[in-house]
DNA sequence: CTTTACAAACCGTCTGGTCGGTATTATACT
DNA sequence: AGTATAATACCGACCAGACGGTTTGTAAAG
């Protein structure tokens, strides 16, 4: 008896209806991101769609898991040759955040898809040239500078956006230290 | 004679009108950010918010902006009264995005409407916390982890989103320096 | 003859936006 | 001052399109 062929998230079909998504979504941003537009995408009728996916939101999240799959597999690839010691996974999740590897660029587009939105990521660029302005000349190392602007944006969406964060006063505490120390 | 009072953005109205939005944002969640929702949280009709923003597009447009000036406007005011020296300005910027100041929460509301998605957010919300895991006992500092780790998921959605970023290999460089460093 | 994998027509709802109309206030003219 | 004129602020019915999802049908496989 050959059971192992539909496995929920394995089949062929599956698998081109979430490329078609992720192409849809890089084509279209997610308001693009149809049922409609994704089945005819993946060469196949809405109808046909709904028979893998019973609902837009299930096709969302397998899509989600799907990447963060993705990710998780490209960052044990790095982890296996980055050397012992110190901070050997972190190494490689950071390595795996900047490469621009084809596999990531799907994951990456996913996730815009939560963000994308043309007039604010726009106007969002201009604000943060605008702060890169002020803050030079301030007498830190641009890429220093980068690193704590991020961190600090992360917080400002995470504190909003419900994700728990424990130590905010020493992650504070050792922002401030960065900028005080010689970068 | 009087000129100076329908200045674009400033009549009552319209500032209402601004309020309102974010506070459905914050009710409803992005998608219940509809013109009727709106026009009515604000007391007022559609036809009536249609008179005030000609679109919903050109809502948003002025609500971002408006958001933008208010996180500008409080490291501002956090910029006066922050020490002389080595990055005065990113030390505001950064006591200002860990603030809990009410003014900050509608900012972080409405950045938060492009991110919400309640499906999506748990998933990564799992997703952060087995990283967690796995970087623990790395033998690195939390905050210093968290940081570093933030760093590189903006760096990892900024690629994508389109925003551009200069000095990549020296923010990649910087990032495995601190991973190295004792924290 | 039942299950799987699709197709395609169809439906109800929701939403952005239009449009014609009205009350109120400011301006112009006599 | 008094009245005509027009601009402003707002209402609410209406519409057209889009979209998620249901249902019915069907062809092939086993």
């Amino acid at each position: 008896m050959n059971e192992n062929k539909k496995q929920a998230a394995t089949t062929h079909a599956r698998q081109q209806l979430l490329h078609a998504t992720v192409e849809i979504a890089r084509l279209q941003g997610i308001s693009g991101v149809t049922l409609d537009a994704v089945a005819k995408q993946a060469g196949m009728s809405k109808g046909g769609l709904l028979h893998h996916f019973p609902s837009k939101n299930a096709l969302v999240e397998a899509l989600v898991r799907h990447m963060m799959t993705q990710f998780f597999e490209r960052v044990n690839a790095i982890y296996e040759r980055e050397p012992e010691g110190r901070g050997r996974w972190l190494r490689a999740y950071v390595r795996a955040s900047f490469e621009p590897e084809p596999i990531l660029q799907d994951v990456r587009t996913v996730l815009a898809m939560f963000i994308e939105n043309p007039i604010a990521m726009q106007i969002a660029q201009e604000d943060a040239d605008q702060w890169m302005v002020r803050f030079t000349g301030d007498g830190i190392s641009p890429a220093r500078l980068k690193i704590i602007q991020r961190a600090a944006d992360a917080q400002w969406v995470e504190s909003r956006v419900g994700v728990e964060t424990s130590d905010t006063q020493d992650i504070l505490d050792e922002l401030m230290l960065m900028i005080q120390q010689e970068g």
